[in-house]
DNA sequence: AAGTCGTGGGT
DNA sequence: TACCCAAGACT
């Protein structure tokens, strides 16, 4: 059950929100959904799928660029699988790129082409876990559902001044946020919380004096505002390499492959190469992908993971028209886009480059 | 149920 | 420089 409290915050947040939301290309501001509009479920979902652990400001143009090129969920279950994860290059996690086109195709093939309005089904989906699910619905259908992200979790921690750390005190946050959460616009309210936590409660220098709920915050009250929430320590990043063979035919073709669809970079175009070991360990010794004079460029492409760092050590050779990879395949200068590669394979090119 | 899975910007 | 962080999901 709500209280009458909670139902005050709630409030006071929906009326912070409608004169302080963000703009933002996929959102029906309050106003208009005031005035009746509703959001296109398709674009909710893409959105809050580009936005898993990545920056507003990085998912703007990959929104603009998606939407313009497939408008509905059918468009993009009908696309090409190298066409998506290539549009999808440089945003990163790119598991999240084959689950999109997975769960395009089963709302296609199995819902009519209309994402369900309804939490449980939402959750069954590839790639929609326990936030995404809940923000979709309450988002695009009006469900009264919590979404309990890194911007709540943040929030949540300071109001009810909660020294768990994270990620132990999930729980304990969600009953918190599932506790003010409003039957009345919780799609403006999950979208208030989170505005706030982005733009109010920020993890450095929150902006205290401007928000609306710091009469009710107890981590203001005691002063601990800045140091929550906790979290437990995380490890140390080791350092791994490997090789890559860069080969660039007379025509200008390149020699690339397409990783397995599992792992790392898994289903992105990239340079063939050895397996990536820890740095204590020799380099490993591969064949090249193809019979060549290979040389080794003086410096190596770095680029750091989310757990661990690489340097890798490039290759380069110059190929004449009539010799057979034996891994990967040719692409011809007008098929071939750096853009579309994974960004650690473009810092490769970049250094390979002929200039 | 910890580990895996990207990237760029801020500090 | 090194670390943190961002509308997490999957195994």
């Amino acid at each position: 059950m709500r209280d009458n409290g909670a139902r005050t915050l709630s409030g006071e947040l929906l009326d912070w929100y409608d004169h302080n939301a963000r703009a933002l290309p996929w959102r029906v501001g309050p106003a208009a959904r005031a005035a009746g509009v509703r959001p296109d479920p398709y674009a909710v979902w893409l959105s809050e799928i580009m936005l898993q652990q990545t920056t507003v400001v990085a998912v703007k143009p990959y929104f603009e660029a998606f939407t313009r090129r497939w408008p509905t969920v059918a468009d993009l279950a009908a696309a090409e699988d190298a066409d998506v994860m290539a549009a999808w290059a440089g945003l990163g996690y790119y598991a999240r790129a084959r689950n999109l086109l997975k769960c395009a195709r089963v709302v296609a093939a199995e819902h009519g082409g209309i994402f369900p309005a309804d939490h449980a089904e939402l959750l069954k989906l590839p790639g929609i876990g326990p936030y995404t699910a809940a923000a979709i619905a309450s988002i695009a259908f009006d469900i009264p559902a919590t979404v309990l992200d890194g911007n709540v979790e943040r929030v949540m921690a300071r109001l009810h001044d909660e020294h768990t750390p994270l990620p132990a005190a999930k729980p304990i946050l969600m009953d918190h946020a599932a506790r003010l959460t409003p039957d009345e616009r919780p799609g403006d309210h999950a979208q208030a919380v989170m505005d706030l936590g982005a733009t109010i409660c920020t993890p450095k220098n929150p902006a205290c004096g401007l928000c609306p709920w710091r009469t009710a915050c107890a981590a203001w009250e005691a002063g601990t505002h800045r140091e929550l929430p906790k979290k437990t320590p995380k490890k140390a990043k080791p350092t791994r390499h490997g090789v890559a063979y860069l080969a660039r035919r007379v025509d200008g073709a390149w020699l690339l492959e397409t990783r397995p669809e599992s792992g790392l970079l898994g289903g992105m175009l990239g340079w063939p190469g050895t397996e990536w070991v820890d740095l204590t360990a020799p380099l490993p010794g591969t064949e090249p992908p193809i019979r060549a004079e290979w040389r080794t460029l003086p410096e190596e492409a770095r680029h750091t993971f989310t757990h661990f760092h690489l340097r890798l050590t490039l290759r380069t050779a110059l190929l004449p028209m009539d010799r057979e990879p034996e891994r990967g395949a040719f692409v011809l200068p007008q098929d071939f886009s750096p853009a579309d590669l994974p960004t650690l394979m473009r810092k490769a090119f970049d250094l390979a480059r002929p200039r």
